[in-house]
RNA sequence: GCCCCCAUCGUCUAGCGGCCUAGGACAUCGCCCUCUCACGGCGAAGACACCGGUUCAAAUCCGGUUGGGGGUGCCA
């Protein structure tokens, strides 16, 4: 039996998106779920754009995302090396093989000329294809060009007549006819590196990849891919082309849109789980019931058949639910290890924590536990539990503390809690209503002002429960900060 | 321009000729719970792009139109 061998090939020209990660993630689904092997491969052979910081950003999020790769940077593996700035000899040794065979050759011709030819070719209204004008060069037009100093590209002679056919675990058979749709693409840079076409059929070749999942903008280019694997006699593999990611105004998606990065996705407060959910989602459908799927189940359930053949939108409001209900299935002792250095950067709480201090903590993410969509959220959602340095947050204000005897109402509610033995719903609620009945207003007519008084805002976890964690002292100092603040005013 | 892919609620999708007066999820709206906000529960509204075929029967098959996306690079 063979091994599935996938692999995930980004280049290092800027962050991982959600869309390579996607791409990342079912090559990772499909591998596992074959015990097969997962390759990660960096192709930088575009030497003006590609960069050590990216390559370093992109396995962070992978490794963000829990999507181990069993060969490759970091890892090593004997297919290696994975950089393909490292397999420049391999690429040359290739290239040479095709010249020999007369299916390569020099190409002398400027960027220049390349455009002006093919806009004339748009203007005739023909496909823009390489005009072969350096395959039939006299020996003399080479000397020419030689003696100019002219640097040179390799091309790849295409096939020109018949048709590729692209077989497609998504798509199906999909036929491209050689002389419209493959011209003589280049396959090796004046600089000398190997382009994309050309590289990644040798890698993926040399590498002994079994699938190749991947976005579908790479299906046009399969075809002169094929044609690559036939003249140098590679097998060629299974091909799996998944949708694309667009925008809400489904452009392709991208940063104009909002986050699209993998690690920018992390400092919100994403939980990996949640994200790769989500991601699976994207473009793949278990059944017309689930939406829930815990990794292993998704690597029990996936399959490359059940991989939508449309584009999907990025919907970032559905992310945000799911990351919610991730949040909620965690346990107290977890969440507080997800939500702890959100709180640290924030000043909250001190680098170590004293088991008193964690026992504070486990109690307020109680209460925000069910109110969070994102990590991030808890900062401002615990600031009033962690310092006296907020804000009072004037719509609350005008809303809540406006009303007629707001006052007398807060400084009752003072003496309550003042003298209350405990600070809890079943000593306060009685004593509560009697502020009713002495007020003759509603509930909402005491508790609110008392919780935009305590925390600042109208809108908080049960004002017992808020009580409780801040504590006699707090409360008090609170109220008669509030009600200083009211006589100030008015 | 040329080539390729795609087309079910606003969004992600189920559906692979009769089970569909089209199912689920997010979002939206309403009700319940209730001290606010969430959470949770219940309910509502909401789609087969269009036109032709094939068939006893089409969201499902075929063709066309329209629309969207991609490719067409000495980027990947």
């Amino acid at each position: 039996m063979n091994t599935v061998r996938v692999r995930f090939a980004p280049s290092p020209t800027g962050y991982l998106h959600v869309g390579g990660a996607r791409t990342a993630l079912f090559n990772w689904l499909f591998a596992r779920q074959h015990r097969g092997v997962f390759v990660l491969r960096i192709e930088d052979t575009d030497l003006a754009r590609s960069t050590e910081e990216a390559t370093q950003a992109i396995l962070d999020s992978l490794e963000y995302l829990g999507l181990d790769w069993d060969e490759g940077p970091r890892k090593g593996g004997s297919f290696g090396p994975y950089f393909q700035s490292e397999r420049l000899h391999l690429y040359r040794q290739y290239v040479e093989k095709l010249m020999e065979q007369g299916r390569a050759y020099k190409c002398y011709c400027t960027p220049e000329e390349l455009d002006q030819r093919r806009e004339e070719q748009i203007k005739r209204g023909e496909a823009t294809h390489y005009d072969r004008h350096c395959l039939h060069l006299s020996p003399e037009e080479r000397a020419q060009y030689e003696a100019e100093g002219r640097s040179y590209a390799i091309r790849f002679k295409a096939l020109d007549e018949g048709v590729t056919e692209v077989d497609d675990l998504i798509r199906g058979k999909v036929r491209f006819d050689n002389t419209a749709q493959v011209d003589d693409f280049v396959i090796v840079k004046s600089d000398g590196m190997p382009t994309y076409n050309f590289a990644v059929v040798v890698d993926d070749a040399l590498m002994g990849i079994t699938h190749v999942i991947r976005g579908e903008d790479h299906l046009s280019n399969t075809p002169k891919q094929i044609q690559i694997y036939q003249a140098l006699g590679f097998p060629v593999p299974q091909f799996a082309h998944i949708p694309m990611i667009l925008g809400s105004d489904r452009a392709l998606l991208s940063k104009r849109h909002g986050a699209t990065s993998v690690m920018q996705f992390k400092e919100d407060g994403y939980l990996p789980a949640a994200m790769v959910n989500y991601l699976a989602l994207l473009g793949w459908s278990y059944d017309d019931a689930q939406t829930i799927f815990s990794i292993p189940e998704l690597v029990e359930k996936f399959s490359l058949e059940k991989v939508s053949k449309n584009p999907a939108v990025f919907d970032m409001q559905k992310l945000e639910w799911m990351n919610g209900v991730y949040i909620r299935e965690l346990t107290l002792e977890e969440l507080l290890a997800e939500v702890l250095p959100f709180w640290q950067k924030a000043g909250f709480v001190p680098g170590e924590i004293t088991p008193e201090l964690k026992g504070y903590c486990l109690r307020i993410l109680k209460e925000l536990q069910p109110r969070m969509k994102l990590l991030a959220e808890a900062v401002e959602l615990a600031r009033y539990f962690f310092t006296d340095d907020y804000q009072y947050n004037q719509e609350a204000v005008a809303k809540v503390l406006t009303k007629p005897r707001t006052e007398e109402i807060l400084q009752y509610l003072a003496e309550v809690v003042a003298g209350a033995q405990e600070l809890q719903e079943e000593e306060l609620k009685p004593l509560f209503k009697q502020g009713m009945e002495k007020f003759g207003v509603k509930m909402g007519d005491l508790m609110q002002p008392l919780r935009v008084a305590v925390t600042g805002t109208n809108v908080s976890p049960g004002i017992y429960e808020v009580l409780a964690l801040l504590g006699r002292e707090r409360v008090l100092e609170r109220i008669e900060r509030t009600i200083k603040m009211l006589k100030e005013r008015s």
